[in-house]
DNA sequence: CGTGGGGTTGACTCAAGTCAATTTGGGTGG
DNA sequence: CCACCCAAATTGACTTGAGTCAACCCCACG
């Protein structure tokens, strides 16, 4: 099943027919409040699994978009998931999945509360790269499918302050942008800025909890 | 099995052996990275379910501590949640549980992401609110369970800050604070804030998903 | 060859963080 | 029962990182 750049998978309050998995392309999942605010909570590549936060309203709760032309494997929910007793595999693992979710919400949040802005930056260039590698790309060497502004939504940052922070980690010798391709020169460092350690080393700690 | 106020349910990197239903009491869950960063991930009334993000890796990812004397009915990893075939029922509520675990994750973060430190503490006022009204107590007359310092760290904010929206507040005529014990006087108004209204009206939308 | 969206940069502002001093209040031991 | 202690909460003064607004560049595309 084929999207084309720029199209829509679902809609949010859409009714909940399919899972996807990505097949090839990368998307994005964008939240939005009744207020119109608008938030990118996850971006998608190939062999990641969309629409799992749908499954306790029955409703796609996020709308996801295609952020280049893609490929996409449709998992009938009625027929796969809501069964009773059959498929018990597919049921472990969709556990699993959700779980793995929550866990990664969990690390967002943790994310956006202790990391100032080059240290969110630095830490969505890490995972970026080690979903790249987990598929059998380079580490090092990657191009960006979302624009600035989407990743300073994911974030929880403007777009002026991606480009802020771009800039300082260029002008540190620790990556080379040029547009949305991206290089990793020094993953040391990165990880180091990732870590926030250069300042801020005690903050944010609530202290013993008891 | 009872739990004493400050005691821990289970700590991160801990094997999962049990989830938990709260019986009685309040709970609180903090994720600590590496650096020592803490933060509160969410609050545990009676009836809710302790432990949903270990599934995946069958290790607590985050340690569980009472913040009061409390009580909580445990539930056997293996015996109900692992065993497959059996009790499809248990199963078919456990992805539910999880699901609705990623909602709250994903609400959470857009509510990081655009709402300053009023809205926040409305925000939370409110949903603790319509939690007691589920659990059949008054909905404009609560005792909270845990620490400004807590507060803070769930909504992102420094307990400091916690304290002046606490101020702004009741100086605004919405809520009455003595302690630990809240009264909403005028829910509508803790909505407005809640909602952001005032000020910032068209903020944070990544403008048309394309 | 103009047009528009994405990206970059600068100047300025302000909400929340930081640090520090002080008050309050619950719990404990004499 | 009281005095004391310590953690929690409050308040003020000051700092700062990121938001805001605006100007501008660049390039792809019709």
């Amino acid at each position: 099943m084929k999207i084309k750049k720029g199209c829509a998978l679902f809609h949010a309050n859409d009714p909940l027919h399919f899972l996807y998995t990505v097949s090839a392309g990368t998307f994005k999942t964008c939240l939005s409040d009744n207020e119109g605010r608008e938030r990118v909570t996850n971006f998608f590549m190939p062999s990641d699994m969309i629409g799992l936060d749908a499954i306790s309203t029955e409703r796609h709760t996020c709308s996801a978009f295609a952020l280049e032309d893609s490929v996409v494997f449709p998992i009938s929910y009625y027929r796969w998931i809501l069964l009773p007793g059959d498929f018990p595999t597919i049921k472990q693992s969709l556990t699993q999945l959700l779980s793995r979710e929550i866990i990664h919400d969990h690390e967002m949040l943790l994310m956006l509360c202790s990391l100032n802005a080059d240290g969110r930056l630095a830490n969505f260039l890490v995972s970026l790269s080690s979903r790249f590698v987990k598929r059998g790309y380079s580490a090092n060497k990657f191009v960006l499918s979302m624009s600035r502004r989407d990743i300073g939504s994911y974030l929880g940052l403007r777009l002026e302050t991606i480009c802020r922070s771009i800039n300082s980690l260029r002008t540190l010798n620790i990556v080379k942008f040029t547009g949305r391709s991206v290089e990793i020169v020094d993953m040391l460092a990165l990880k180091a800025v990732e870590q926030g350690c250069e300042k801020r080393n005690k903050r944010w700690s609530i202290g013993h909890c008891f």
